[in-house]
RNA sequence: GGGCCCGUGGGGUAGCUUGGUAUCCUUCUAGGUUCGGGAUCUAGAGACUCCAGUUCAAAUCUGGGCGGGCCCA
């Protein structure tokens, strides 16, 4: 009722009620992590940087500053990101010589020191990633983890020999997107940009686009191709097997805190936040109901069934606080942990554990003996029905109109005959953006929605985040 | 860029029109009795966004700053 209704109030209350983060900090648009929610954000980090170094990236640490002349290099570059820049002008007292920026993101921080890096083929490819925050000055009205100022942000850089090269690049980012978009449970579309809304700089966008529950689109990341445009700027250049020197070819990859928002709009409901197992920090909770007279007992055999389970690499913990058992259950489901497990005489005398799931809130008892197993099959399916629940709501979201006065919220799907303008009529009438085309391509029979020419394939166009 | 609205304990609020003792819920602390869906008792803690003005007296009226929200371009 609440989320459906009132989206924006129950995605600050659930945020709030859930302990994820504290948005009182005096700054707007930069918001303080309280531990459960960098628990969170971390784990997720973790993933990211798993598959980043499976696929051979090098992490690496950029500093914050930029000169103001290394970002001033790349004309369209600095055209996207110069109205959102933080300037430090003064050290102390003094006017600085050389202004310093707060990097918006690091191309022109990296693409100095790429330049000294690389000498040769055999330099290449260069593979490499940070997980930082970057800074925007956003006017518009900031919205927890989906818009801020200060942005916790992954982004991958990669420099190669060939535009193959690149592209092949490309194909593994969107293979790591995958997988990482099934350990969140966060589905989306691959959307290739249309050209007047692609990446500052770049040649290509692909947008890493989910559905909201508004109806609404929200990029959660980019994967980009950049040719020769910023590598003709920065001078990066290697010398191939004849000796002659040319200009590398790079690639992008970028995500964000955003991830998060999504994935707490998108499953949570209206007792709270719901966190897929594979990023709950904790994954069970264990909720020992005390009984006059044999608290002792009931204490001790809790704190057994969490040592079993932590022993299997269950990320378990028992809450033992003096308050009534249903307390805590209000508060792990506004917390989001995946099951809980209720553990008082009965259990005790039976040799069984309850457990309930919180996304379906079903419960079931289980005997003792098999716990590790039941609750490893459980966070299993919980992922996995996440993931499924999800993916049918981005699906439903989808609907192809043949007049765009039909365009409703979720992502419309359209005739298009590739023209800029035709472009831009889609969003002239119906209010909304072009999220593009598929990457992956698909015929659309039928003709343009706004010039009744041929169309050459669909475009998709919703309200945006 | 233009217009409108709002700032009261940690969170949510009443009070403001008509100036005078700041309400309720929640939260927090200590202790007791409890514990199968937000327990209860006792004792305690905690607020008027800031600056200036009007006034005997300002949360309340006036002006400005800062912060937040909304609508239009």
């Amino acid at each position: 009722m609440r989320k459906r209704d009132e989206f924006s109030e129950w995605y600050d209350e659930v945020i709030q009620n859930a302990e994820i983060c504290d948005k009182r900090y005096p700054i707007k648009g930069m918001n303080v992590w309280t531990p459960y929610g960098w628990k969170i954000m971390t784990r997720m980090d973790g993933f990211i940087r798993a598959e980043l170094d499976r696929t051979d990236h090098g992490e690496v640490h950029f500093p914050v500053l930029v000169p103001e002349g290394e970002f001033a290099k790349e004309a369209q570059h600095i055209k996207g990101f110069e109205e959102g820049v933080y300037w430090i002008t003064h050290a102390g007292l003094n006017p600085l010589d050389v202004r310093l920026l707060l990097r918006p993101t690091s191309e022109t921080a990296m693409y100095p020191m790429f330049n000294l890096w690389i000498r040769s083929h055999a330099d290449l490819p260069l593979k490499t990633y940070q997980i930082v925050e970057v800074y925007r000055y956003e006017t518009k009205q900031t919205r927890t983890f989906i818009r801020v100022r200060e942005i916790h942000f992954f982004e991958s850089h990669t420099c190669h020999a060939t535009y193959e090269e690149a592209e092949d690049q490309i194909k593994e980012n969107l293979e790591i997107m995958d997988s990482l978009a099934r350990t969140f449970c966060v589905p989306y579309l691959k959307m290739k940009r249309p050209d007047w809304d692609k990446f500052a700089g770049a040649d290509y966008t692909v947008a890493v686009d989910s559905l909201m529950p508004t109806g609404r689109a929200i990029q959660n990341g980019g994967i980009h191709q950049y040719k020769d445009n910023f590598s003709r700027a920065y001078d990066i250049k290697y010398e191939d097997e004849s000796g002659e020197h040319k200009y590398v070819h790079q690639t992008t990859f970028g995500l964000s805190e955003r991830l998060l928002g999504g994935v707490i709009a998108i499953h949570g409901d209206d007792r709270g936040v719901i966190l897929p197992p594979k990023i709950a920090p904790i994954q069970a909770i264990i909720v020992p109901i005390p009984e006059k007279g044999s608290q002792e007992e009931i204490l001790a055999g809790a704190r057994d069934l969490n040592m079993q389970l932590l022993g299997c690499g269950v990320r378990t913990d028992v809450d033992d606080r003096d308050i009534r058992p249903g307390a805590k259950f209000y508060e792990w489901e506004r917390k989001g942990v995946p099951l809980r497990i209720e553990f008082g005489s009965n259990e005790m005398k039976d040799g069984t554990v309850t457990l309930v799931q919180r996304h379906s809130m079903e419960k079931e008892t289980v005997s003792q003996g098999d716990l590790t197993v039941t609750v490893k099959k459980l966070l299993e399916s919980i992922q996995n029905e996440l993931w499924e629940r999800a993916s049918d709501e981005l699906a439903k979201g989808i609907r192809t109109i043949e007049d765009l006065k039909d365009a409703k919220a979720g992502i419309n799907r359209v005739g298009w005959c590739g023209e800029e303008s035709c472009g831009h009529e889609i969003e002239d009438v119906t209010d909304m953006s072009v999220l593009g085309t598929l990457y992956d391509g698909e015929e659309f029979e039928g003709d343009c929605v706004v010039c009744g020419k041929p169309a050459k394939t669909a475009a998709y166009a919703a309200r945006t985040y």
